[in-house]
RNA sequence: GCACCGGUGGCGAAGUGGCUAACGCGCUGGUCUGCAAAACCAGUAUUCGCCGGUUCAAUCCCGGCCCGGUGCUCCA
């Protein structure tokens, strides 16, 4: 496939340099509060590429980290009076909760800092023999960065003569240059800390990616991901250190993501536009929903994220639901075609995977990928209207539909499960409050009960009782319920 | 202030130097239906932020401007 580098600007072929697995690492959350929506957008278009990259025949050996130590970590903890161990916990299970609910498909790999402290102290004197890792007055060791001439080369920065003015060297004592990063920091007084060759303290932000990666994947391996924001100082530093290190390229493919806008503008706290996924959650949205919207939009564009778009990509879901369900379950004439090559039907399955498949192996475009996919929904339904739906073409049709969804995933309905247990969640957290009217109308009934009501709004239609038939339509409608009539029967869902 | 990215219909958004400017949602009309809903079908941008330029031809290339975003800087 084609992918965008950002390291050379430009799309160029990703293929595994060790012809088996593609060797990725990708940034993983810290884990000091939940994941809100342009978090999850970054995992969400990650797990995009490895779906896509296992779709064309790829493995992959994909690594995440956790960060479950850092500033703000201690100082939540801290506040809260528990280890960091214990604070993180929390956030570590809702993480993965939340990815499950979004179908992120698990790393191959996940690596926690904490787990990982000896190869960090390793890799750092791997520089201080080399005298590009520095020790500070108070014990933190910082990375030289005039030892790097390639600094910028991520971010295409230019830092020659801003690294040693004579003015930020005042403010700057600890450090030999303003630039210069923390590899190690030296503890404040009661601070978790680790008893280590390079002193007490904890490992700086950047070190435990490069360190983790080389650890897990080598040092020199295929790509790393992150969100646009981590391009610099993040991967600029993690380079820095690693092929200062090694002396070899450390990631050769560098892929990031870009950050949302939520009602046209920056999501921030301030703004008042700021969701977590269980804020989503709780309001209604379905988490297949979610995913749509998040990963509709290619990773290098600026998506604006919207209610509006929400409750489409709501219904746009819902019809491709329900078109599997039509290919599934309808019972097709099953004559033969007129002759075995000419079903239009088959063969515009085909084209589909392929136009679909193409589309995503160019820089993942995805976008492209399922207009492909809802043009072949159109064509179908209406090949099928007039009777020109053949033997053979439900097969071709289906497994479009679930090379579809082994990139996408939001076909097979798994909505109600994850509303559900966000509402036991909000209910353990004292935020029930929040959960939307509508969401706790929408689950009140048990299937079986909403079965019973159905059946006896059957029977009464069946009797020409349209008042009775009428009325539990409406009831149920009242609580989210829709009805649709069919030759077959009746089917219900949740809206 | 500097750098980079983007500005396409009511909304989201793909795309291309010249062929009818994808797709989803919405809207309008239709099929179906006891009536609805749902489902399905059809229609829905003479036009691609603004102003110039290059070209036989620009939404797509170049320059300027306006707007949005990100990073840097500043500040904390």
């Amino acid at each position: 496939m084609r992918l965008f580098n950002t390291l050379s600007g430009q799309v160029e072929d990703l293929v595994p340099s060790d012809g088996k697995a593609l060797r990725m690492y990708a940034c993983g959350p810290t884990v000091y509060d939940y994941g809100h929506i342009g978090n999850f957008r970054t995992f969400l278009q990650v797990d995009v590429l490895r779906r896509t990259l296992r779709l064309l025949g790829t493995d992959v050996r994909h690594v995440m980290n956790i960060t479950d130590v850092d500033d703000k970590i201690i100082r939540n903890a801290t506040a809260a009076k528990l280890s960091i161990t214990d604070y993180t916990r929390k956030y570590q299970e809702a993480f993965f909760q939340d990815l499950d609910a979004l179908q992120v498909q698990r790393p191959e790999i996940v690596a926690r800092a904490t787990e990982n402290i000896p190869a960090m102290v390793a890799l750092i004197q791997r520089l201080t023999e080399q005298d590009i890792a520095y020790r500070a007055e108070d014990g933190s060791w910082y990375f030289r960065i005039a030892r790097f001439p390639e600094y910028g080369k991520l971010s295409r920065k230019d830092f020659g003569g801003i690294t040693d003015g004579a003015r930020i060297d005042v403010d700057e004592y600890e450090k030999d240059s303003a630039r210069d990063f923390a590899l190690w920091k030296a503890p404040k007084p009661g601070e978790h800390q680790w008893q280590t060759a390079l002193g007490p303290g904890r490992p700086g932000w950047h070190i435990e990616c490069s360190a983790m990666a080389m650890e897990f994947l080598g040092e020199s391996f295929d790509l790393h991901a992150g969100g646009e924001d981590l391009m610099f100082p993040h991967h600029e530093n993690e380079i820095a250190q690693s092929e200062s290190a090694t002396h070899r390229t450390f990631a050769r493919h560098w892929f990031h993501v870009r950050f949302l806008l939520v009602e046209g503008r920056k999501m921030s706290k301030s703004e008042g536009n700021f969701y977590t996924l269980r804020d989503l959650l709780l309001r209604g949205y379905k988490a297949s929903a979610i995913r749509m919207l998040l990963i509709s939009v290619p990773y290098r564009q600026q998506l604006n994220f919207t209610f509006e778009g929400l409750a489409a990509e709501t219904i746009a879901v819902e019809r491709l639901r329900t078109f599997r369900d039509r290919v599934r379950n309808t019972p097709w004439p099953g004559r033969p075609a007129p002759s075995p090559d000419s079903s239009e039907i088959s063969a515009l399955a085909r084209d589909t995977r392929a136009r679909f498949a193409a589309a995503l192996a160019d820089d993942l475009n995805t976008a492209e990928a399922r207009a492909a996919i809802f043009e072949m929904v159109r064509a179908v339904n209406a090949c099928a209207d007039a009777g020109a739906f053949f033997a053979g073409d439900q097969q071709a049709v289906l497994e479009t539909l679930r090379e579809f969804d082994q990139v996408f995933a939001v076909l097979d309905d798994h909505d109600d499960q994850w509303t559900r247990f966000t509402l036991q969640w909000a209910e353990s957290e004292g935020r029930l409050k929040d959960a939307a009217p509508e969401v706790l109308a929408r689950l009140e009934l048990s299937d079986e009960q909403i079965q019973a009501l159905v059946d006896e709004r059957t029977q009464a239609k069946r009797t020409r009782n349209f008042a009775r038939a009428d009325q539990i339509r409406n009831d149920l409608a009242a609580k989210g319920i829709l009805l649709e009539d069919s030759k077959d029967g009746v089917r219900w869902k949740r809206k």
